[in-house]
DNA sequence: CGTATTTGACCAGCGC
DNA sequence: GCGCTGGTCAAATACG
């Protein structure tokens, strides 16, 4: 069993800690609850991570296969899901992680199209989601799902690529 | 040529 | 039971 405590994980990487934290300096990115307030409220900080069951779900293993039935012993997991928003123009919120996108789906609610992402890395089952809201357009919900295990691949170790992203960020 | 993205189809959960 | 909505897969395509 393993627990979600908190949105990303303390990895030794120094250059990891300054980019989320680069992150929340530039952009107020707030909790918003998935379970029971959906995004459509407008309200500006809702905390949420509603749900609780750490499941760790294996996706790479042994090929691809169309798996109907779940696994033994699992249901419907709910693992946790940390949400924020974000105030961007650029839906990309490059956290340092590769992310291959897997698909991308209409919202009843929101004009604009959600985007599913996933981690590129084997035995990494990090999915994320960013959807952008119709009401702001200028407004970014991206919801992360389970933990990485694994640390950044990307060379954030470049300062100028850092700065580059924080002017990304604060283009509003 | 290898990898990422796109896009339609498929499926499961939920509400009526 | 049926239809709607959300989530994922996989083949095709684009891009380096």
């Amino acid at each position: 069993m393993e627990n979600y405590p908190m949105l990303f994980p303390t990895h030794p990487s120094s250059s990891y800690h300054l980019t989320s934290n680069m992150l929340r300096n530039t952009t107020n990115q707030l909790f918003a609850d998935l379970s029971s307030n959906t995004c459509s409220t407008n309200s500006s900080s809702s905390l949420i991570i509603g749900s609780k069951e750490g499941e760790s779900f294996n996706v790479g293993s042994s090929g691809s296969d169309v798996k109907p039935s779940k696994k033994k012993g699992e249901k419907k997991v709910r693992r946790p899901r940390y949400a924020f928003q974000t105030r961007s123009q650029v839906d990309i919120l490059d956290d340092g992680y590769r992310w291959r996108k897997y698909g991308q789906k209409a919202v009843k609610n929101n004009k604009f199209p959600r985007s599913y992402y996933r981690c590129t890395h084997q035995g990494c089952n990090v999915k994320k989601q960013v959807q952008r809201l119709s009401k702001d357009e200028g407004m970014v919900v991206t919801t992360y799902e389970g933990m990485h295990t694994h640390p950044i691949e990307k060379s954030t170790d470049n300062f100028e690529n850092i700065l580059n992203q924080m002017q990304i960020y604060t283009t509003y």
